[in-house]
DNA sequence: TCGCCTCATGTTAGCGCTAACATTAAACCA
DNA sequence: TGGTTTAATGTTAGCGCTAACATGAGGCGA
């Protein structure tokens, strides 16, 4: 009941307080402190009541990085993907994170802005604070960024991807499939000259791919490929260096909601539905955009939030399945 | 020249190698190696090599727990964002993380969610993690939230509005008279009956206020206030619980095209320039998208990646002006 | 030749915490 | 009753690194 107050409060004067300082302040040894903060249970409601009471007076706030340390657990992920802005991958980090902060486990960023060079650079820097698991948005880009991650003997879960070899963990979808969906569904509409916009990284490459293969299974021409740099606003101009097309899969939203400002601007956009298009535009991504512009677009819907959240169970659980493929669904609107 | 193979390399069988180990192996003592690592021109050529040399062995990576401990700096820094997926808050993260990242800082994210105990959660989370400075999206919700930022004693960056008492720094820009420049243009153009879109956050308010106050001063019927809930999927349906408006202020782009899509369908929107609109559309965040819809979106322009380095670059200089306005810019479009 | 400086490296102590193992007192039981 | 369990707290050592202060060898001017 009675709190001797021996000093009131170091105060914000000099340095942080620590676990001792409580501990004396309280008139308990730290260990007991440490209890108090990490398995409460084991402590007295008494001693429990004045410890808390001391941690109050003093504004104690336990130093992690000492922590983990000491217990070598440092309850952190690290997590790498390409880019924040902009990007898809945010819901897949916002995921991750909603179910890792309420256990206590903290994220650190780090992006590569598909850079191989700083990716490796990046991932050296994550594993440097010794997180207790790495996710990542695809695979590492160079072998060294592999033998990192393989020698770090933590859970590593690679996303947005089903690479064939994963260094461990998998959460994502296949990309070739995406690519094969989108053809598919061209060739059903009847479309005849297919063309693919969209960057060059591993996932957008594998779209290509089995958008490319499933053409010319169906006895179409070669599709076009436009490789847009990342900074190509929206591939408005795109357009023009895409004549006589009359089906575009870009690779994702921003680059087909790009697309389609072009044909509007050549006149080559309805407000009708699918079948009324002159050119027809798929995206990748489903944007909440998709669905609001005029005509809604067409995309292949994939669950970035779902993976984020996967890829965090991933990493907390090391048995059961280590390859989750979360799917895509192509919607389809009257984009095309 | 002649490395002395003693041990082929701990290998990843046990734990990572420490500091220590590469000492032994390259035959000095630990401090050298950290000197390798840390200040290699204070290392003799021939010493260096066969450290680097060791240090390649045994595949080490710096234990930066263990560094920030010993030498009280931990090299990261606490970023705290209401939500990170579809937001124009990403733009701030990857701006102010391009920026931190080549000098070696770390960045651990957290979410608020717009929820104030949980911010305090994050804040604390942030802080036991000892960062040498956090920059978050607004001010505290709480007074707590405050007091635990307060006396912290490390550089706090307060972003995207300009509080009239920050804790330390700020960099934002001034959200009353963003909702002020809106109606002002609004009223230029002649619309009568406004109404506002958005949420009821700090920031969202003070739009809505800069709005009101100046359509009042106008000479205006108070305008309408429509708090969307945040998922409310792009406030598709707002427009049918706004009869007779003719103008239209959505706290975001999304929001703002959301609005648009319902005004679609009630006939109300024309592909033609702002004066030809039965409803003005104004947003806010300048989307990537907002000139690729149809109409093109009016908005105010705030610069989220100039926040973010501006908010990085407080960080690191404790000396200069610690409140920079990066200002607005309205972007008249077609839409309004 | 001596004292002094510089360069390269080493020694010591400790950052703030926790794991693992005491220790003590009270509770329990046959 | 004495041994054994249980609950509550403490002691000790050390996590892997770095700051601060030695140490020693060689260079150098007078």
């Amino acid at each position: 009941m009675s709190s001797e107050v021996t000093d009131p409060g170091t105060g914000p004067t000099g340095a942080a307080p620590t676990l001792s300082e409580v501990a004396k302040r309280a008139g308990v040894s730290s260990i007991t402190v440490s209890r108090v903060v990490r398995m409460p249970d084991l402590v007295a409601p008494e001693t429990r009541a004045r410890v808390e009471q001391a941690m109050r007076d003093l504004g104690y706030i336990p130093n992690l990085v000492a922590g983990a340390l000491a217990s070598a657990r440092t309850n952190s992920v690290g997590v790498l993907v390409p880019t924040i802005a902009n990007s898809i991958f945010a819901d897949t980090v916002q995921g991750l994170s909603d179910k890792l902060e309420p256990l206590g486990f903290s994220v650190i960023l780090a992006q590569s802005r598909y850079d191989a060079a700083r990716e490796d650079r990046m991932l050296a820097a994550l594993l440097s604070r010794r997180p207790e698991a790495i996710i990542m948005v695809g695979s590492p880009a160079t072998e060294e960024g592999s033998r990192l991650l393989r020698n770090a003997r933590i859970p590593i879960v690679e996303t947005w991807d089903l690479p064939a070899n994963p260094i461990d963990a998998v959460a994502g979808f296949d990309n070739y499939k995406a690519g094969v969906a989108v053809a598919k569904h061209l060739v059903a509409q009847g479309r005849k000259q297919l063309a693919f916009i969209g960057g060059d990284d591993p996932r957008g490459t594998r779209r290509w791919f089995g958008f490319r293969d499933e053409a010319l299974a169906n006895g179409l021409a070669e599709p076009r490929r436009l490789i847009l740099d990342r900074k190509d606003s929206g591939s408005v101009a795109a357009h023009a260096r895409l004549p006589d097309v009359d089906a575009v899969f870009a690779a994702n939203d921003a680059h087909a909601i790009g697309f389609m400002s072009g044909l509007r601007k050549a006149g080559l956009l309805r407000d009708g539905p699918a079948s009324a298009q002159p050119v027809a535009v798929i995206g990748l991504g489903d944007l909440e955009m998709a669905r609001l512009i005029s005509p809604t677009l067409s995309t292949i819907s994939v669950h970035g939030d779902a993976i984020g959240r996967t890829a965090a169970t991933l990493t907390l659980e090391r048995d059961g399945e280590r390859r989750i493929d979360l799917g895509f669904e192509l919607v389809l609107r009257d984009s095309g």
